[in-house]
DNA sequence: TTCTATGCAAAATCTTTGCAATTAG
DNA sequence: CTAATTGCAAAGATTTTGCATAGAA
């Protein structure tokens, strides 16, 4: 055994470990989805997902996959659904604690731009010791302008 | 004048006012669905929306005035948008600063509680001065186990 | 071989829109 | 009378499901 090993491992194959350990077998458009999932630092919708793979140098994959394959990362908690009051879900992978953050929606254009701060990670841990629930996981969302909408 | 009456009103008046300011006209739809949200701590989604109002002895309403309308009241920000990761938006009446809360959604049984924290507030009104976006509104959901859920 | 992965097309769900009739001002 | 309101049905958009084929172990 190699511990110092486990945390080295890009979350491509941590993914795939995993997928392994549930009894699932390999699959080139779940491989191609993990690829372009770990490449991407932001929350993508199913349909930038399908077009990305539809335009790239990867295969693409068909939207029922996509869905298919979104909705069992997220059951084996390896992605996270993030909702930003566009319409349309977004999905992106789950990190380690390092690489936790949050949101900014521009209600303009759409933009979505990832930010972490870590007095509010405090006052939500702090929090999740109070409140009448076994705390899984939180989501924060922060709606404006960006800076080429305001002007 | 009475200033001192304007904070008086109840959120259905503070509601009538705003419409009738922006041009609208009165109509029964409306009203029910106003007064069915003042009545309600915390977000419901639009078909609970249609089905209180079919069931209940307020006259009922049909689906689409019921988007509409939410459509309508929350361009006059009279009611938000509340995103639970739930398939359906919520929407809940817009109060003043003193009743602003957020919310702790059950993964399990799909039950939606609000919560407020001022230390939570305070970490994000300081964030949202540093943030490259002029902020509007800000949504925080937690998600988990209720009681009854985690046992 | 046997069970999973995937694509395609149809279905389901939530939301919006078009149009005509109704109603408020 | 004029413009906003509403219901109904049809259209849209996103997501899910059924089924047959291809692929991994």
């Amino acid at each position: 055994m190699t511990p110092a090993k486990l945390e080295t491992g890009s979350w491509v194959d941590r993914a795939e470990a995993a997928l392994a350990a549930a009894g699932r077998k390999r699959g080139g458009a779940r491989r191609a989805m993990l690829e372009l999932l770990d490449g991407e630092t932001c929350a993508l919708t199913a349909v930038q997902i399908e077009d990305a793979l539809k335009g790239g140098r990867r295969r693409g994959v068909s939207r029922a996959s996509v869905y298919r394959i979104l909705d069992e990362l997220e059951n084996l908690r390896l992605v996270q659904r993030v909702e930003t009051g566009q319409a349309m879900v977004r999905y992106e992978r789950v990190c380690g604690q390092e690489e936790h953050h949050h949101h900014l929606v521009c209600d303009e254009c759409g933009t979505v731009m990832p930010f972490s701060d870590p007095a509010l990670e405090r006052a939500i841990s702090s929090l999740s010791e109070r409140v009448p629930l076994a705390v899984s996981e939180h989501e924060i969302v922060i709606h404006g302008a960006c800076r080429d909408c305001a002007g």
